[in-house]
DNA sequence: TCTACCACGTG
DNA sequence: CCACGTGGTAG
């Protein structure tokens, strides 16, 4: 498996620093140099080019990119362990922005973990639309997303292609790369704009490969030790027997689990300490693939809804950044964010210019999805017609997100086919832009201009995203996409539309970005 | 391979 | 208490 860590991130990006504290920043890799210049790229357009954006805990997702992270992903939907979070900085502070995430393919194959490493096997199977989380703020002006951290923790991640709640859908055994968006949100920048600017991130060391059970002992271990809610099962061996025991039924002498251990890591993971050496434990060769995302297809947005104290990131608690265990950032991470005291956030999102009303677009996230999705629900899945009609009408979302689809005409190849190759975006390499450079900060090592977006041709009116007309796209890989199932248009228009509304301006994000070609 | 359930932890 | 997030295990 893991081998992939690096192949997950393999590449490059080690950079380091999170990102959070800018002060602390530098340390903070211990000893992880192995970092490459390359990632952080990031390319904006309209003066979206002063954004940075940095990762926090770089340090932890690195040493599982190491050993190649892996995320579970479940009916339910699962949280992501190293939570993403990251700092933002050169947002206009009065402008509005809409910051969500997308998860694509990093690679067109499929992996299997065997003789304890990941090795392709085949290849993928088609990727969806993808889905898009937009960040329950959203949108808030710059002062508030550089504020302090900007957490996507309670982003979900589930393998249930029929997913009612708004959550990003993913194959098992695939490699994936999440990507950030910003995304202006001013009034003039409607996402159906050509204008739209708007940037996209991307840190290879967060990528992963999902899986529906833990392949590698070695990510077993590493997410037990620093996720918080996984504090149950430290304290290795002795626990588990414990554990064993009572689950069996039988009480067990047991022990108190007085020593906890935190570490536990029973393989070992090399690279604990010095990444170097262990960033691959295995060697990435061989699928090895660059992955590099590529960009994207459309897909479906939801917000999470605003909630209290989303995630969190507090500005503060993130101090400490690499210290290992993370604690408390997860599931401890004080909300940082609402305080309404500070921003008060539009608690009835004010509808941001994008869209008056709330379409349910991603203008208005703010607001509550709740509303909004209702609404309309669309997800819009590939097989809209196989199974999902039902629901659309109302949607079982959750507060949290409001959904907005944007579609895309994936290609699968993407990534590849755009550019080439070389792909890796991530490097420095890629051609798109240039080579951050920062060391510190992580940085993202792929953005698009909004332009391209555009002529991506997603647009997002209003809120929802129209879908763009496929002509643009390459089309699909035939094979992978399917286009049988989605012929040409790959996106049903009703579905989509569903968002729609409203007008000019709305807020939707559909990014597309693939960039492609 | 994936699901359901469990015990345990955080909050 | 509860809800919810964790990984383990059984199936």
């Amino acid at each position: 498996m893991a081998n992939g860590g690096d192949a997950f991130g393999l590449a490059e990006r080690p950079d380091s620093d999170c990102v959070d504290s800018p002060k602390d920043s530098k340390h903070e890799n211990p000893p992880i140099t192995l970092s490459r210049p390359t990632s952080p790229q990031s390319t904006c357009n309209q003066g979206m080019d002063a954004i940075k954006v940095f990762l926090h805990e770089r340090e932890l997702w690195t040493k599982f990119d190491g050993v190649g992270t892996e995320m579970i992903i479940t009916k339910a939907g699962r949280r992501m362990f190293p939570g993403y979070k990251v700092k933002v900085t050169g947002l206009n502070p009065k402008t509005k922005y809409i910051l969500l995430m997308d998860v694509v393919p990093a690679d067109d194959h499929r992996y299997k973990f065997a003789d304890n490493k990941w090795s392709v096997t085949g290849k993928a199977e088609p990727a969806m639309p993808g889905r898009l989380y937009v960040h329950p703020d959203s949108p808030a002006a710059g002062a508030h997303w550089s504020r302090q951290l900007v957490s996507f923790q309670k982003l979900k991640l589930t393998n249930n292609h029929l997913d009612p709640f708004g959550h990003i859908i993913l194959n098992s055994m695939h490699k994936y790369q999440p990507r950030l968006h910003i995304v202006k949100a001013d009034e003039n920048n409607g996402f159906g704009s050509k204008n739209t600017a708007f940037c996209t991130h991307s840190f290879p060391e967060t990528a992963f490969i999902a899986v529906t059970s833990y392949q590698n002992h070695k990510i077993t271990q590493l997410k037990i030790e620093n996720n918080p809610f996984a504090k149950g099962f430290r304290g290795s061996d002795d626990m588990e027997l414990h554990r064993m025991a009572k689950l069996q039924g039988k009480d067990y002498p047991v022990v108190p689990r007085t020593a906890p251990r935190p570490r536990v890591c029973s393989s070992g993971s090399p690279y604990q300490g010095s990444p170097g050496a262990d960033r691959s434990p295995y060697p990435p060769a061989h699928y090895a693939a660059p992955h590099h995302p590529h960009l994207q297809h459309g897909q479906q947005a939801y917000q999470g809804t605003k909630r209290k104290v989303d995630d969190s990131c507090a500005p503060e608690d993130r101090q400490h950044l690499y210290k290992k265990p993370y604690a408390g950032s997860s599931p401890s991470q004080p909300e940082s964010y609402y305080h309404p005291s500070s921003y008060a956030p539009p608690p009835p999102p004010p509808p941001p210019p994008l869209s008056g009303p709330p379409p349910p677009g991603l203008s208005d996230s703010p607001y509550r999805a709740d509303m909004g999705q209702r609404q309309a629900c669309m997800f819009a899945s590939p097989e809209p017609r196989l199974e999902e009609p039902s629901w659309s009408y109302a949607c079982p979302v959750p507060p949290s997100m409001t959904p907005v689809e944007s579609y895309p005409p994936y290609s699968p190849h993407a990534p590849y086919s755009s550019s080439p190759r070389g792909s890796r975006p991530g490097g420095a390499a890629h051609h798109g832009s240039p080579p951050l450079g920062e060391p510190n900060a992580h940085a993202p090592y792929q953005t698009q201009s909004s332009e391209a977006l555009a002529r991506r041709g997603h647009h997002l009116h209003g809120g929802r995203l129209t879908p763009p007309p496929l002509r643009g796209y390459p089309r699909y890989p035939s094979a992978a996409l399917s286009p049988p199932l989605y012929p040409s248009a790959a996106l049903s228009p009703p579905l989509y539309h569903t968002l729609e509304a409203h007008g000019p301006h709305g807020g939707g994000v559909a990014p597309e970005w693939s960039s492609a070609s």
